[in-house]
DNA sequence: TACAGAACGACACGCTACGTGTCGTGTCAT
DNA sequence: ATGACACGACACGTAGCGTGTCGTTCTGTA
């Protein structure tokens, strides 16, 4: 019967399309309002295409959003960290603005209800992320920029917990102010571990 | 001409069956799983009934949960900011728990995808929480626990940001030592901007 | 207590999207 | 060249949506 299709075979104009078209849906009627048959309509494919290759709405628009942003975002080193820490944040909230159309935030939100999506994405995007800053924190220690004793996960849920506040209650994403404040918090929490 | 109906006249067996019904389905399926359809059977309702009185299933749930919680989880004030801080953070993260079939983590999911449900939850239960929480910090302040200068919408998104990170994320809630730590730090951080 | 009217349960309806199956056509590794 | 398989197209049964209709039951008011 239908085995696992062979993605030697697979066609890259289709694959492409879909991916394409699903953004752009998305970011024009919003993801509640997405539907494979949208898809396949906008992509000039035959729904079963998309089902030979995804499992569902959420797993298509988490590989259009992959490629579209590259590998994950790599953490910049200019040797401040806040400073640092202040472009990555901004860069993220970008990534999530604005929220009622943004396809990362759809895939976050879904994420929520739909437990095997949420290990996707954690996969694919998360981890390398917060492996990526986990790095970047431990050269700051190295520099003396922040104690040794400092941790790393707790210095995750601190940086990035504001706006994950913002977007899970709806309060607004943060501006740059705002950001700048609360990562100076932060630091000076982390600084007084010592 | 559907007028809008006369609540005077509405059935309250009708409505407690609606709800307890929604609660329970969520819990046993996750909200993903809801339907209008399956809460109109279980409850013994005829759907028509449903929506005479709620556009959605997520306002369903939403009356369900403010039902459920009473009116919003009161803040405690034994005199210990920090304390109290723990104790509510703790109970908001046992609302969220366990997270996959959690009627209020699906209440908040679904709210990041639909901004009408988002702004009645803001309302009803977001708000005056928040307010709740701003005069327990005042009272610190004026006990001199927390610096006159420490502003409270940075303390909000730093005590309860690791919760939404970790629930946005399914990076796993936090248990009461890892709340612990992290209230520890946004304590510090927080008399540190006298 | 009688009664008008509205909410109720039941059921039927058309609709959209789902996810799968079938069937020629086209395309690609060999 | 050729055979296998992914492709586009189209059809299918199903689930759930949101609405409409119709008696029946309940409730607030006279």
């Amino acid at each position: 019967m239908a085995g696992a299709p062979d993605p030697q075979r697979r066609s890259e104009r289709a694959r492409v399309a879909i991916l394409d078209a699903a953004l752009s849906l998305c970011r024009e009627t919003g993801f509640s309002a997405l539907t494979i048959e949208g898809i396949a309509e906008r992509a000039g494919v035959s729904k079963k295409t998309i089902y030979r290759w995804w499992p569902s709405k959420g797993t298509v628009l988490l590989d259009a959003v992959t490629e579209l942003a590259g590998r994950t975002a790599l953490f910049p080193d200019t040797g401040d960290f806040e400073r640092d820490m202040n472009t990555q944040v901004n860069i993220v909230v970008g990534l999530y603005s604005p929220q009622d159309t943004s396809p990362v935030a759809a895939l976050v939100a879904e994420g929520q209800l739909d437990a095997a999506l949420a290990a996707s994405i954690r996969e694919q995007v998360i981890a390398p992320s917060i492996a990526g800053f986990e790095e970047r924190m431990r050269s700051a220690q190295r520099v003396g920029e922040l104690p040794g004793s400092a941790d790393p996960a707790v210095a995750l849920d601190l940086f990035y917990g504001p706006l994950y506040h913002r977007l899970a209650l709806r309060l607004g994403l943060p501006d740059e102010e705002e950001i700048r404040v609360r990562i100076a918090h932060v630091m000076a929490a982390l600084r007084a571990t010592a």
